[in-house]
DNA sequence: CCCGCGATAGGACATATGTCCTATCGCAAG
DNA sequence: CTTGCGATAGGACATATGTCCTATCGCGGG
């Protein structure tokens, strides 16, 4: 278990922002399923994501959940928010044992003019994911279901094979906006011509050839963040 | 016409940005249809948006045109990339005679340490830029194309009954992704159960009231950038 | 082993939607 | 006034898609 100490250094966070910001940060973790950031509370820090997986999401008038990302480190959470509202509009909540270590607004105000490079760095990580959002967004509008489900298993793809995101179908048909019901039908055919593997449940790729000539305008992976410190 | 200076006053950017910044704020004009940004140029300046109207949009593999946005004073452009891409993704075209403000990033960069207050403003814009995109792509994603038209209309009417965006039902119908056909068809239903007026061509909101229950977790518009000098 | 139950998939049907083509409108030029 | 042409709308048809229901699977407990 890394100490605090240690987690600064490895992701350069000693060089991105002052000494005062490192003395504030504070460790935070949580289970799979348990809750980083309640949409609705007062917008009180930033989140660095040091460990774990954890999904964002957004509830609709409805009940409807609406997942609008994945994240892995490092990367910053509740940074839409930070400049912008005063409660948080998205929750975030760990897939897998997360640990953030989060950095209280009223320091980062403070300390402005202390950390240009900081700064830069958050409207950097925000153009980035903005991008990221036209991008799918575009791509989602315009394209069946088979061009979106590709496009995201290409995007999501990590070296190992495994997905960034989710492999479950239910989770899946949301996050594409799609029902599951023709998400399903897609599905069986891609598992069908041999670019999924299995019959039934979680999905897994076995022919990413495949799916090439069916993404569209392929999902940007802004890369991870990266190593912010680290310019 | 107003003068540099003025403009520069009126939207209280000499306090926003420190005094060397807004010595290097050059103006740019542009009549209708010519573009400000060009996607693909290189990343040279940041646009601050002081008269008129501009659309921004991506062109795909297809060479279909994306809308991103609608912009109209104050706002900026530009700062999608500014931190995080080497060239523009997204062109940006003036609907009506346009004059911007242009501030060099290699300015902002050798500056960021005393310009706090003006990186905060973009981090918040930028946050604000992204929650409003989250917000029209859960709608757009799950809800059929008069769910669609309803949230833009409401969102999109000023206090005159005018449209930021475009009442141009081609422009439209790629804005909430949909054809045009389908868009017609809802348009015409919509004129003739009196929420539109006239039989024909660019659209104008009649009744108001009879678009709430249609509009689905309206699009937000975040208000006008606001007066950015003045927090 | 059997049973029950939740998770997952597939069937049936309706409709929203897009493609492609034809019809109509409106404006400008002769 | 008439004609031509580009802009706009509507018809016909196919299909992607969602809703709702039924069927099947897989796992855990008795």
């Amino acid at each position: 278990m890394e100490r605090r100490e240690e987690l600064i250094r490895r992701f350069g966070l000693d060089e991105l922002i002052s000494g005062d910001l490192v003395e504030a940060l504070a460790p935070l973790r949580r289970g799979p399923g348990e809750l980083l950031i309640r949409a609705g509370d007062p917008v009180r820090s930033l989140y660095f994501l040091v460990e774990g997986r954890v999904k964002a999401y957004s509830t609709m008038e409805n009940g409807q959940s609406v997942l609008a990302s994945f994240f892995e480190p490092f990367d910053v959470l509740g940074e839409v928010e930070l400049f912008s509202a005063e409660r948080y509009l998205l929750s975030v909540e760990a897939i897998t044992p997360a640990l953030c270590l989060l950095l209280p607004i009223a320091a980062v105000r403070k300390a402005a003019d202390r950390n240009g490079r900081f700064l830069m760095y958050l409207c950097g990580r925000l153009g980035e994911k903005l991008a990221d959002r036209n991008q799918a967004e575009s791509i989602n509008l315009r394209y069946p279901v088979e061009n979106r489900l590709a496009s995201y298993l290409l995007a999501s793809l990590d070296g190992a094979g495994e997905l960034l995101g989710t492999d479950d179908l239910g989770e899946l048909a949301d996050f594409i906006g799609a029902s599951y019901r023709q998400l399903a039908r897609v599905v069986r055919r891609f598992r069908a011509e041999g670019i999924l593997e299995g019959t039934r449940g979680r999905i897994r790729v076995l022919d990413r050839a495949k799916l090439l000539p069916l993404a569209r305008d392929l999902y940007h992976r802004s890369g991870r963040a990266g190593r912010p410190g680290r310019a």
